[in-house]
DNA sequence: AGCACGCCGACT
DNA sequence: GTCGGCGTGCTC
């Protein structure tokens, strides 16, 4: 790269050359909101240069419109001759800064870069997928600065002091040590802790901590039902100091909220995983609370795990990184084997209160019985019946929604399909429709068969619908509800329902996985899994975990009180090892056997998937697509023989499956394959050059012409393989 | 992502 | 002869 004489300040009308060079030594380099893997330079004309900084809005030209971009730095000049080479490519000078102070501290602007070359995305996108909405309605912000400083906080109940328990007070001496170290990392903190061994108290202990040295702190939490707990548990301890971030904020609620972060005037933020890019200053704690929930993984661009930027952003920041769950991520667990996380077990629960007991019922010992339910075991009807006479609190789970899973034609054994999915639709007996649980397409119900016109349709399987109206017909006298996603659409009634329970004017709630979750419902002393299997057959690597997951949770929720809790489990499959260890509520028992699952069949946490999903309305477009984009992965990454020279050794453990049809080819009318990739786990792998292996992978995929009407997504470590 | 440029079919 | 389809390529 030669030539310092290249042509490259723009071409404006002055005349004189040596004016351009003036305009400014430096250029400001912008990252736009768009799928373009590049970021953009501009020159900074004279009025502009003390506020192009990095960190703030700028408008600039693009093409032959105007776009708002982010400044990510501003370089010299000549920098910008390097990059551009031989190319002459014209700049264009910004048109206007939107901010006196960035909206990106340089912190953030290195976590978005991160998240963006992790998860393949644009760092334009990542910045704006780290920003709060208003940013994008322009700089008439200051006014609203005045109303933030004058921080509005309810005080709730005063804060209690629970004693400790051994495990507490030892798990917290840990955690102390490293809050008041001086090192610049700290190694993350992983608390499995069986369910009601006291987590949520450890979390406010430690962010007292980090109050008491002046820093601040993050929690997150799965999702908004179960924030309200923790958020009435921290409003009590934190008051004025703790903010909240949840969906159903206003946008001008979320500008103060964001306002009062970024000037420090709350030390403690509650919210979900987007909250991890919260503007907190001197940041010196992030706690991740149910750290195996899959919602901290979002599912649009960019596909970031909120697990892998926290702990990212707290090793940045030189804050802690406390996780907590009573089933911990295989991933987690791996960590801690390697020991690049540290963990702490709490094996009993506060007060030394017994886990419950857990039955687990092998229908196939009822099959055949003249019995009255075929859903309830006789033992599941004795428990419940005797708890209603108790009159204590009873949950019932079935992990499906709806009336019963399919209609079946018994003369030419059609099922009823949805025609965008072709996946069986559910019958819906509230409703009286036929529903697509994946499209949400809806169909009425016909009393004939669609395909042969007999009538005499039959309904297989079923769902929590079936499970209510059996419920009803076995005890009339029980005040039942039922919450899954059907019944929460309708606003409000959620809350009524939880809160009917809890003051025990329903004695049966039954659920989706929904009522599985972090609820404290002491008066319930038993919970019955009406079939452990749904999802257990699912062509998933994780459905095991979920399964376990789920029932373990699930168990959780019985004998909260002082009365000790039954947990009663129906299965077809007694010796699946997620009911077996279940039953036993024997974590690392289960993590023992899955990991040698995931070991030998090359899955997370061994390998690190990419997925890449390919859809396309043309069903012949996507195939072929598909199939080109698996040659050139081929050829690139290639075999170990053609291995890239740029790309890392470690990438010669590489397999490339597919395209294979997704579970649910034809999904909303489109068509959908995907290419997976199965690589060394990408935390062993070194960067070449500049570029991660997927920063390099998502390089490849923009740099290839793809057909019109076809589309893809990088997924990196999906959670879901659909 | 948009959006312009560009090259082949049925229409006022 | 043109209007318009969407395939292709570029954005400092």
């Amino acid at each position: 790269m030669s030539p310092s004489s290249k042509n490259i300040s723009p071409k404006s009308p002055s005349t004189n050359p040596q004016a351009d060079e003036n305009i400014s030594g430096m250029i400001a380099q912008v990252a736009v909101p768009l799928p373009i893997p590049t970021v953009f330079s501009y020159s900074i004309p004279e009025p502009h240069r003390a506020k192009a900084i990095p960190g703030v809005r700028a408008t600039v030209p693009f093409r032959n419109t105007e776009i708002t971009g982010y400044i990510v730095a501003v370089v010299p000049i000549s920098s910008y001759e390097v990059e551009m080479g031989k190319r002459s490519v014209k700049m264009k000078p910004l048109i206007g800064i939107l901010d006196d102070q960035p909206v990106l501290s340089t912190g953030m602007l290195q976590l978005t870069k991160w998240v963006s070359e992790h998860y393949g995305s644009s760092w334009g996108e990542a910045i704006e997928n780290a920003l709060p909405r208003w940013v994008k309605y322009g700089k008439k912000v200051e006014k609203y600065i005045e109303k933030a400083k004058k921080a509005i906080g309810t005080h709730a109940a005063p804060p209690q002091d629970y004693a400790l328990s051994d495990e507490q007070h030892s798990a917290f001496e840990i955690i102390q040590k490293v809050l008041s170290g001086n090192a610049a990392t700290k190694k993350p903190i992983l608390i499995y802790g069986v369910t009601g061994s006291g987590k949520s108290e450890l979390y406010i202990r430690a962010i007292r901590q980090t109050l008491k040295q002046d820093r601040a702190a993050i929690c997150l939490v799965p999702e908004i039902a179960l924030t309200e707990q923790l958020q009435r548990f921290f409003a009590g301890h934190f008051g004025e100091a703790l903010e909240i971030l949840h969906s159903k904020m206003t946008d001008g609620e979320r500008f103060l909220t964001w306002k009062r972060i970024e000037m420090g005037t709350c030390k403690v933020v509650l919210g979900p995983r987007s909250a991890v890019f919260a503007p907190v200053p001197n940041l010196g704690l992030l706690i991740m609370d149910e750290e195996h929930e899959g919602s901290y993984k979002q599912e649009t661009t960019p596909r970031y795990h909120a697990r892998e930027v926290a702990a990212r952003r707290a090793q940045n920041e030189g804050a802690l990184f406390l996780m907590g769950t009573a089933t911990p991520s295989l991933e987690s667990m791996e960590m801690a084997e390697r020991g690049v996380i540290d963990r702490i077990d709490l094996t009993q629960r506060i007060d030394l209160r017994a886990m419950p007991k857990v039955d687990v019922i092998d229908l196939k010992r009822y099959q055949g019985d003249k019995r009255p339910s075929l859903l309830f075991s006789p033992p599941l009807m004795r428990e419940i019946e005797t708890n209603l006479k108790n009159q204590e609190g009873t949950m019932l789970l079935l992990n499906r929604r709806g009336f019963s899973t399919s209609i079946r034609c018994p003369t030419c054994s059609e099922i009823e399909k949805c025609k965008h999915c072709e996946v069986a639709l559910t019958f819906h007996q509230e409703q009286n429709l036929l529903l697509c649980h994946y499209c949400n397409y809806q169909k009425k119900v016909t009393s004939v068969c669609g395909e042969c016109e007999s009538p005499l349709l039959r309904f297989m399987g079923f769902g929590t619908e079936k499970i209510e109206s059996e419920v009803a017909r076995f005890f009339p006298s029980a005040r039942i509800a039922r919450l899954d996603a059907d019944t929460t659409q309708k606003r409000g009634s959620h809350e009524k329902v939880l809160e009917d329970f809890r003051e025990r004017k329903i004695d049966i709630l039954i659920g989706t996985q929904m009522i599985a979750k972090g609820f404290d419902f002491p008066h319930v002393t038993l919970v019955g899994v009406v079939l452990a299997d749904v999802g257990l057959r699912l062509p998933d690597f994780r459905s095991s975990e979920r399964t376990f997951q789920l029932l373990t949770q699930f168990a959780g929720r019985a004998g909260r009180g002082t009365k000790p809790g039954r947990v009663i489990i129906q299965t077809w499959m007694p010796e699946h090892p997620s009911i077996r260890f279940a039953k036993e509520h024997d974590f690392l028992s289960f993590y023992a056997h899955e990991k040698q699952c995931r070991e030998e069949f090359h899955y997370p946490p061994y390998r690190s998937l990419i997925n890449i999903i390919i859809r396309s309305h043309d069903e012949k477009k996507a195939y072929l697509f598909a199939r080109e984009l698996r040659d050139l992965l081929r050829k690139e990454l290639g075999t170990p023989a053609a291995v890239n020279a740029d790309l890392p050794s470690a990438v010669t453990g590489l397999e490339i499956i597919g395209p294979a049809p997704l579970p649910f080819y034809k999904l909303r009318g489109h068509f959908r394959w995907h290419v997976m990739l199965k690589i060394p786990p990408l935390h062993a792998s070194i960067p070449s050059g500049d570029l991660t292996i997927t920063a390099k992978i998502y390089q490849l995929l923009m740099d290839l012409k793809k057909p019109s009407g076809v589309a893809f997504q990088l997924d990196v470590e999906p959670l879901n393989i659909l």
